[in-house]
DNA sequence: TAAAATTACTAGATCGGTCTAGTAAAAATT
DNA sequence: AATTTTTACTAGACCGATCTAGTAATTTTA
């Protein structure tokens, strides 16, 4: 399992008997600190090349008992929405100084706990998680007591953890709203764990704007699935398969339309004709797919910059202070939700590169 | 920058003097070894919740000069394909028992330079690069003569290192054969940096295929651009600007032919009908864009495991025991190249979720 | 020209673990 | 019962940096 590297490593000690001076020198050489002459400088830094020196920032965080590393645990890395996040994130950590590590749970709450577990042994200074599928709420409150913790997109149930996330609710019920106006009146919210808060928002919404318009809710209406692609496909097979079918869907996010839209071409039929299909987060294969994808843009960039924000906010003034993001979710019309059937249901104007 | 956790940590001393053990002790207990009591070993593992323990792993493997620690440096997260390799290699590195850490650099060298240095400083055992457009070859030889390096999917000129790629050259080839098979004398090639040996692998299939059919290779076909969808937008929009349009084309990848059907979309052309496309990777987008991809299918997963494996010979075995992989590339057919145009272009059966 | 301040450096303690070499008591063997 | 082995435990060195407190030489100031 594990490996030591066959020869001694070069060190501090290598270099400082290689230039003639103490450690300590080196030392103030590699940190360039004043208090050392530029000859003697110079005569460091070129045994350090001349020996291969690697700085072991592993002995210097001991010493110093602090780190620059800052932890991101992604629940689905293959989910674009979710890889540019990550993206976004570390782009805006990198800025602020912080060396941040990614890793990815694949949505296992056992590979999290190991993950939040090894990044706190190698001296991460904060976490900023999406977390996994049924995450126990109390376990990241426990730890968030005494260590800079950040949720991004998915709140959790109950505590009131520092977060960046979306207007769920707000957005999915634009996009109820908007199929409401094109005449659709049996409308399904496919996809997503029903025990997520994400999506208890977002069906919130739905809900909210169904009833608005006078439409009973109707659970039938309301399928559970995983949040991939996969998830999609069986959410809307069984949504099909349904005694009274719907005319319309609102999906959980967008890979679940996109396992929808693959369900609904296996029945024959076509979207935004027979059936209208939204979804959400707007991932930039949503303009791409045929037809394009009407969806709740949500920036993920953004999102990701705000998640470090918070996460620096409390890394300063620990961890006392935790304040909350919300980015706002707008509709973009494409063809999916039929609302251009004018065209085809085809939109080369909402494509976006 | 840096951030000083407040308090002062809890560590084995603490541990030991609430036990009323030895430092030593509490590192046996630490380690699941022989040679303490039951009844010590649980007054141990009292202690250490009570307290709050959190294990320093950077003390640990300062003593020890090792670590289980591996890094992963990926050029595009946000390109699928990438994001798909990159969970490969995750999962594959996990279950051999290291703890893989991830980056992003976006396709620029300087970060990926800063990203190497930081991994090794912070003590990293090997690294799996997919190198940024640039990446000066000589510098990763020189690393790699005593460091465990591995590439994935893109190879650097001139130096030897273990790489995992695919069979870029067949592939390619086989694509254009089809194209050609379907009647089409003037292919494009689309994308991606001609600097590249993967894209020189792949232009030389195409080449290799043109001149088997006696086709003249035209270099005015074969467009340059980013490997990215605005590159693919980019290229397909100046091959259809040149005198000569073309009627197919080959694309460097899978993102970059989507970069293309937006451009093809935007010059009113349909793809699948009036131009043939063909891309290379497919991605899980690949069969839900319209029309559907056809393209050269290479696994991320068995890409990404293979990688690994390359990586944990040389960490187990030493630097010098340079294995290779090369995985195969099959061609996928769909709609987008037009073979199917008896169904409109669009091929359901052709899906993957 | 003597005293004070600055500069260039160094010895040795320290961070939090692990490891070696050892001790004392209990258990097994002769 | 005497000897060997095993078990349970510990003191102190050590990994590779940084930091504190100090010294000797040089420069500035009085």
């Amino acid at each position: 399992m594990l490996q030591s590297r066959d020869k001694k490593n070069v060190t501090i000690v290598d270099i400082a008997e290689a230039a003639g001076v103490s450690r300590a020198a080196v030392s103030l050489v590699l940190r360039s600190k004043s208090g050392v002459g530029a000859e003697t400088r110079a005569r460091v830094q070129l045994a350090m090349r001349e020996l291969g020196y690697v700085y072991n920032r592993g002995a210097a965080n001991l010493r110093q008992s602090r780190s620059s590393v800052v932890g991101m645990i992604i629940n689905d890395l293959t989910n674009p929405f979710f890889a540019q996040l990550a993206v976004g994130i570390d782009r805006a950590l990198q800025i602020s100084g912080y060396m941040p590590f990614m890793a990815n749970t694949g949505e296992s709450v056992v590979r999290q706990a190991e993950l939040i577990r090894s990044m706190r042994e190698h001296g991460a200074v904060g976490l900023i998680v999406c977390p996994a599928l049924d995450t126990d709420p109390e376990e990241l409150a426990e730890l968030a007591r005494d260590f800079p913790l950040v949720l991004a997109v998915r709140r959790i149930a109950g505590s009131r953890l520092a977060t960046a996330a979306s207007q769920n609710e707000l957005g999915a019920a634009a996009a109820t709203r908007h199929l409401i106006g094109l005449g659709h009146r049996r409308i399904a919210f496919l996809g997503g764990r029903s025990s997520t808060i994400i999506r208890q928002e977002r069906v919130s919404g739905y809900r909210l704007a169904l009833e608005a318009a006078e439409i009973s809710y109707d659970p039938g209406l309301v399928i559970e699935s995983m949040p991939t692609r996969l998830g999609g496909v069986d959410a809307m097979t069984s949504a099909l398969s349904a005694s009274e079918g719907a005319t319309a869907a609102l999906c959980f996010n967008d890979v679940v339309a996109m396992g929808a839209m693959i369900a609904a071409d296996r029945h024959g039929l076509k979207v935004g004709k027979d059936m209208a299909l939204v979804g959400f987060d707007d991932i930039a294969e949503a303009s791409l797919v045929s037809p394009a994808l009407t969806t709740v843009a949500v920036d993920p960039e953004i999102l990701g910059e705000n998640a470090a924000r918070l996460l620096l906010t409390q890394i300063r003034d620990g961890v006392g202070s935790v304040g909350n993001y919300v980015g706002d979710a707008r509709l973009v019309v494409r063809g999916s939700c039929g609302a251009l059937a004018g065209v085809g249901g085809k939109s080369p104007s909402g494509m976006k590169p």
